[in-house]
RNA sequence: GGUCCCAUCGUCUAGCGGUUAGGACGCCGCCCUCUCACGGCGGAAGCAGGGGUUCAAUUCCCCUUGGGACUACCA
């Protein structure tokens, strides 16, 4: 039997960081089987679910690199074959009609909350016999005594008494199926074998085996891994910031930094911290997961996503940042080809963490007009360095091949030998006469990528502002 | 409240009866250095508490405490 596992995600938001670890988790573990990775959407509940929320779990997973096998399946689709399974239930009395109202039902357990007991169904209509003409739910008659397990892939041996489980409704009045009932007969369906989800639906795991075993239908193996938590310890969700897959993306991180990142919660592989898609699905054992809820840390994202920056392919990382610099709708106000950029991501992937620092540090590239930082100017810009930087000017505009950092640097360091400078003497007057910035990449690189001439109207520009502060027409 | 789950540095974790309790992020210091980084080296920092079991408990068992999940005609 070919391992089939599935995400099945309802539509009701975007891909958020829980679900997208979940399925990876379930995408690494049918890659690590050689089996194959199932979507199901579970919009059973028309009213919440959305078409938008559909696109929008199908491009979370895509932007993180988990691919799918054959179509995704819509839940709702599969209406008949709950009804069926429904009724099948009813015929062979494993279920019976609730003629319960919902303010029955709220009265019901109001009262039980009163007496101190736990708020559940108390089985009224188990037994009727009558069958009158109102509107009704059908409800699984759970055992009443003895208890139900299972061996839980993460957490062992589960057990619970069946009388904690009350009689749950499998259809609704208006005909539609509910979650249990229908995620057991889409599953077996759908022929999944193992079932990794959320710690959340352990109780609903309880639930399942009965109606697995009513329907006489295989049971799947089942996972519950632990939640993650904010850095509160309370559940992931909106108040401790960006929880959407999406955000990330827009934040600047790549898919790979978020796969380890999510991977690495809940599980390890001894020391390692690092790994590549491949390693993670030779690696990746669902038995080796934790069962204590991590948090969700952004510090440890951050220097993840520093790594993956550092240590990619440089044409892969070019082409990501072209489309996050797209995505973004960050201009590029200088005629430039992908060398140019990859040049950029070259030089700037040592001191940055995310395409969007990345984005907002090489302002100075993008941007013709310079944003001079006064601080740096007032510092670096000195009289002083007047004959040194016009020498440098001249050296820059008197070379007949490209400015390559290579080119540069011999002539550079001529200017320094002749002035009996040191490196940094030079080298920040002109990092602040070419960026605006006392802050960036080598300076060498900064020549090359700023090429010649604007090189030499921002060093015309920088010498301008030396000779009034020279002559007194700047305060310094 | 009830049921279930969980508990090693601040965080992610290794450990699976005998270890100077290891790694990573973050933090601190030093080195490297044209700035910022990267990188290298070093440091501070942890077995929640109490009982057992055992020659020996971070490790096995129980209790306490503390967290979390579930408790819908949502999924």
């Amino acid at each position: 039997m070919t391992p089939r596992l599935r995400f099945a995600p309802s539509p009701t938001g975007d891909l958020h960081v829980g679900g997208a670890r979940t399925a990876l988790f379930n995408w690494l573990y049918a890659r690590h089987l050689g089996g194959q990775f199932l979507l199901r959407i579970e919009d059973t509940d028309r009213e919440r679910s959305t078409e938008h929320a559909v696109r929008a779990i199908f491009d979370g997973l895509t932007w993180l690199g988990l691919d799918w096998d054959e179509e995704p399946l819509f839940q709702h689709a599969r209406e008949a074959a709950h009804r069926a399974a429904a009724a099948q239930l009813l015929q062979s009395g494993h279920a019976y009609r609730c003629y319960c109202t919902t303010s029955e039902l709220e009265q019901m357990r109001e009262e039980q909350r009163a007496h101190g007991a736990k708020p559940r169904y108390n089985g009224r209509c188990r037994h009727r016999s009558d069958a009158p003409d109102l509107p009704f739910v059908v409800r699984f008659k759970t055992p009443s005594d003895g208890s139900i397990a299972f061996d839980d892939l993460i957490k062992g041996r589960m057990v619970v008494a069946n009388d904690e489980l009350d009689d749950l409704v499998l259809q609704r009045s208006d005909g539609t199926p509910t979650y249990n009932l229908a995620v057991v007969c889409d599953d077996a369906a759908m022929r999944i074998t193992h079932v990794i989800r959320g710690d959340d639906h352990v109780n609903n795991t309880f639930r399942q085996l009965h109606l697995y075993r009513a329907l006489g239908l295989t049971e799947p193996a089942f996972g519950h891994m632990p939640l993650i938590l904010g850095d509160d310890g309370a559940k992931l969700s909106k108040r401790h910031g960006a929880t959407s897959v999406f955000e990330y993306a827009r934040l600047g991180y790549l898919p790979a930094a978020m796969r380890n990142h999510l991977a690495r919660l809940g599980w390890s592989h001894g020391d390692q911290e690092h790994f590549t898609t491949d390693e993670l699905i030779a690696a990746f054992d669902i038995h080796e997961v934790g069962s204590s809820p991590s948090v969700f840390a952004l510090q440890k994202l951050d220097s993840l996503n520093g790594w993956y920056l550092r240590n990619s392919d440089l044409d892969e990382l070019t082409d990501l940042f072209a489309k996050y610099l797209d995505r973004e709708g960050i201009a590029v106000e200088v005629d430039h080809d992908r060398s140019w950029l990859r040049q950029i991501v070259a030089a700037q992937r040592e001191r940055t963490t995310t395409f969007k620092e990345m984005a907002e540090k090489s302002g100075y590239f993008f941007r013709t007009p310079l944003e001079l930082d006064e601080e740096a100017a007032h510092k670096h810009l000195r009289p002083v360095v007047l004959e040194p930087l016009r020498e440098l000017r001249d050296a820059l505009a008197a070379l007949d091949a490209p400015l390559t950092a290579e080119a540069v640097k011999t002539p550079f360091e001529a200017i320094l030998a002749r002035h009996e400078l040191k490196m940094g003497k030079l080298a920040q007057p002109a990092r602040v006469a070419l960026t605006g910035s006392a802050i960036s990449p080598g300076i060498f690189d900064v020549i090359e990528i700023t090429g010649k001439q604007r090189c030499l109207d921002r060093l015309d520009a920088a010498l301008a502002y030396v000779e009034r502060r020279a002559t007194g027409e700047l305060a310094s």
